[in-house]
DNA sequence: TTATCGACTAAAACATAAAAATAGTCTAAT
DNA sequence: ATTAGACTATTTTTATGTTTTAGTCGATAA
């Protein structure tokens, strides 16, 4: 690793710590600065504005979660499990990163704009994955064939569900335990609740 | 209707206007005096405070909107369509008092506990009519045998993953029609996606 | 007794200006 | 290529006085 990036990581490393108790606004460059044992103004050697540090800890996390559902998807073999991971995956970081999400939320309903347009890239990238994993299931003869536009529907309204399943968590937190819902959300996509008479 | 009914059922309309419009701290107890055609202080002669002026407003249109997706529901014979139009119902209602809708989250974000409250128990009155409509396949025969904990958790699931689909709405709000996705969701949680191998 | 309001008060929201903190720049020194 | 100290223009905070507003009370009429 060059020594730039390794600054880029100390600052990073800071600055998420920092914005995840206090918030974007609430953190100062001085205290990023501190942080990473540099002067102030060193950081706009790194960054252009305070606003891309956090848009730089904020993707960097994403990417992040990215990597360990991929690992998690890869390790399982039925499109079934893999669903199931992906969902596991994710919930995880959401508890992992509460504080984090929160301020995204928050800055995104400051109007950050920025901060959109990441959230929307990220939740596509979801969606894409859900898409794979049923796109898998299908050609393992695990699901039944679907048309294209079904796929993309179905993988949408899975993302769809599985954040309506975690809102809770945003409001009321802590008690209400989402895990136990999973295996029953991933059954009831790939069974339902029918009395097979369809095809 | 008794007298003091009618001019209650006066003050919550104009009310509710003035709510939708404006937000609850920006509605001011004159207005809402004024919109009834009575002076300021005849309001406390019914409602102890502003507060609760609001939460009646909130209260009736939950229990409007419960009302409306019961007949909707009573309409239709199979669960699955019952589904269907307890989702388009809600929907509707959504769309129709969007503004009210903001402004109940606005208050539940600022810490309005009642607000939350209220907004619980409507949650749990939604499940227990999903829990309704899932018992009901099930006697039919449309739906399988489903222990009572998976019924339970099943309409949880549902409601939870309606949520979901709807709060994009709230972001994005106008180009997206999760109308699209009822049928998709539904056909889903009935028949699932697997290749019927399960008993 | 039931329903209404005008006058009142205490508390909250608002406006404003002066003071302090802060994001970002620039230049000089490694 | 990297760092930081001194600087500035902009925000935030603070302190202050003023206005608005929720809620009370006693009087009044039906």
């Amino acid at each position: 690793m060059q020594k730039d990036e390794l600054i880029i990581k100390d600052i990073l490393e800071g600055a998420k710590r920092l914005f995840s108790r206090h918030g974007l606004k609430k953190t100062t460059m001085e205290e990023i600065a501190d942080a990473a044992g540099k002067g102030k103004s060193t950081l706009y050697y790194y960054f252009p504005s305070k606003n891309e540090i956090f848009e730089a800890v904020v993707e960097d996390e994403m990417k992040n979660l990215i990597q360990k559902v991929r690992v998690a998807i890869n390790k399982e073999t039925t499109a079934k499990q893999k669903m199931k991971a992906f969902l596991g995956t994710n919930l995880s970081s959401i508890l992992e990163y509460h504080n984090l999400n929160m301020v995204v939320k928050e800055e995104i309903h400051n109007g950050l704009k920025k901060m959109l347009q990441i959230k929307q890239k990220y939740d596509q990238t979801q969606i894409d994955m859900m898409k794979e994993i049923l796109k898998c299931g299908v050609q393992s003869g695990e699901f039944r064939e679907l048309p294209e536009e079904m796929i993309e529907k179905c993988s949408f309204a899975s993302i769809a569900a599985f954040r309506g399943l975690n809102s809770p968590l945003s409001v009321t937190m802590c008690d209400f335990k989402s895990e136990q819902y999973f295996d029953i959300l991933v059954d009831t996509i790939v069974d339902g609740i029918g009395s097979q008479k369809k095809k």
